[in-house]
DNA sequence: ATTTTTGTTAAGGTTAGGTTAAACGGGAAA
DNA sequence: TTTCCCGTTTAACCTAACCTTAACAAAAAT
């Protein structure tokens, strides 16, 4: 049932306070990294994707201010929260002016800012459909769809695909006729990599192969010791 | 570029305060609509489309969170923000839960309350664009009138629809032939994702299913842990 | 020949979803 | 007020989907 955690870039230079909120916020379901001033946050945003960003406002070498103007050229969707020390109207002003979403007087009420959060990224969950990774694959006369899960033959009904058979295929389509290293798989799948993840993983490639016999220009490899390979034969060999 | 002024609903019952902050919100160029209590908030709202809803917690009569409930099921998307008399946590966490946008504690900077306006404006504007004010779909044989929340097939009587019912089938017809995500119906018709809004979810899809099965070229699919997906087969197949 | 890795099938356990019915609660009607 | 109606939530029970583990066979490496 559980989707995603949603992922949260922390600016905070007062440790002590930082790593209480991280906490905080790590047990309330959410996706924390924590940045200890301006520069490291951008650095970390540049890095990688958030939902939501919150900021310290007093903090040495840059600003919050700084760095949200920095974000928002960047991206200018996500959401910026701020945290003031006292409520400095100056500081506010200036907040709005930089991008800012929201903004939080210091000290504040952790339930209050988990509202907050909550009310921001509903705001945002209408606006989320534009993240286009590669979903669609054809794999000789196989179609993959993996954002829907499935893979069509022909003109067949199309196989449903279990979340594990999805991302191991389409982890295959994306090395064709190439080495899918077994590690790979299992840290990226199975976020794991012991003897039962592994022997998991071999339960499903053999779940593939039966649904990729019907098409006989198309099969799994093993590389001993290796890994796998999608290999799709070229027509008339 | 401004084509028309940005229009508000005001709900205060202190009327010295409630016609300065009128007066300075019509200075800075928005249409501006005072209402004493909530009762007429109530009336005001239904009688015309606001851009922003400034609602006082304490009045008389009906206060600020039993009017935004009103407002929220009579319009999904207007953004709230609230008045509270002072950091009374209670009242924050309340008018979050029910729907609210933001809040501001009293007494306030005129200045601030702008910025955040702006601030909410300027998300609002994103979100606007694709899905906002659709209300009419085809769905195979089936026309759905989401405003007037019935369902047709083919020449017989309608279907009448409560609002989640008609929300639910308009999110999904929304997405035709593509994944809704559980998590997107669950924040936007639920306002919150949990064990329970879940469940009542999937009672609602039983009960969209049980209206669709007069059409067989039309039916919920569910994709397992992801959401589901109202898929309308071609004709031949 | 022996050990390690892979192929394959099936059993077991857990969670998500399908469906129906009862409980709840707010507002309308009596 | 009390009663009734209706939309919605909660409960209950069942099936389907999914993933892991076990078991045993085959292939490859040592």
């Amino acid at each position: 049932m559980e989707t995603e955690n949603k992922k949260i870039l922390l600016v905070e230079d007062d440790p002590n306070f930082g790593i209480v909120l991280k906490d905080y916020l790590q047990m309330n379901d959410f996706d924390v990294v924590l940045a200890k001033n301006g520069m490291e946050g951008f650095e970390k945003f540049k890095k990688d994707n958030y939902d939501v960003c919150i900021l310290d406002v007093m903090m040495p070498y840059k600003d919050g201010f700084t760095l949200a103007k920095e974000i928002r050229e960047k991206n200018e969707n996500v959401p910026i929260v701020f945290l003031t020390a006292k409520t400095m109207k100056e500081d506010v002003l200036k907040g709005y002016k930089a991008g800012a979403d929201d903004y939080l007087n210091k000290p504040f009420d952790s339930e209050v800012l988990l509202m907050k959060l909550k009310a921001i990224l509903q705001r945002k969950a209408s606006n989320t459909l534009a993240d286009s990774k590669q979903f669609e694959f054809k794999i000789g006369n196989f179609h993959l769809n993996s954002k829907l899960r499935f893979l069509k033959y022909k003109e067949e009904e199309p196989i449903k695909l279990s979340p594990k058979e999805n991302e191991l295929l389409r982890l295959l389509a994306l090395h064709e006729n190439d080495l899918m290293p077994r590690e790979l798989a299992l840290t990226k799948i199975w976020r794991d990599d012991n003897y039962f993840t592994s022997r998991s993983m071999d339960v499903y490639i053999a779940k593939l192969r039966k649904y990729l016999k019907r098409d006989d220009i198309v099969e799994i490899l093993n590389i001993h010791g290796e890994g796998f390979r999608l290999v799709v034969k070229v027509e008339g060999e």
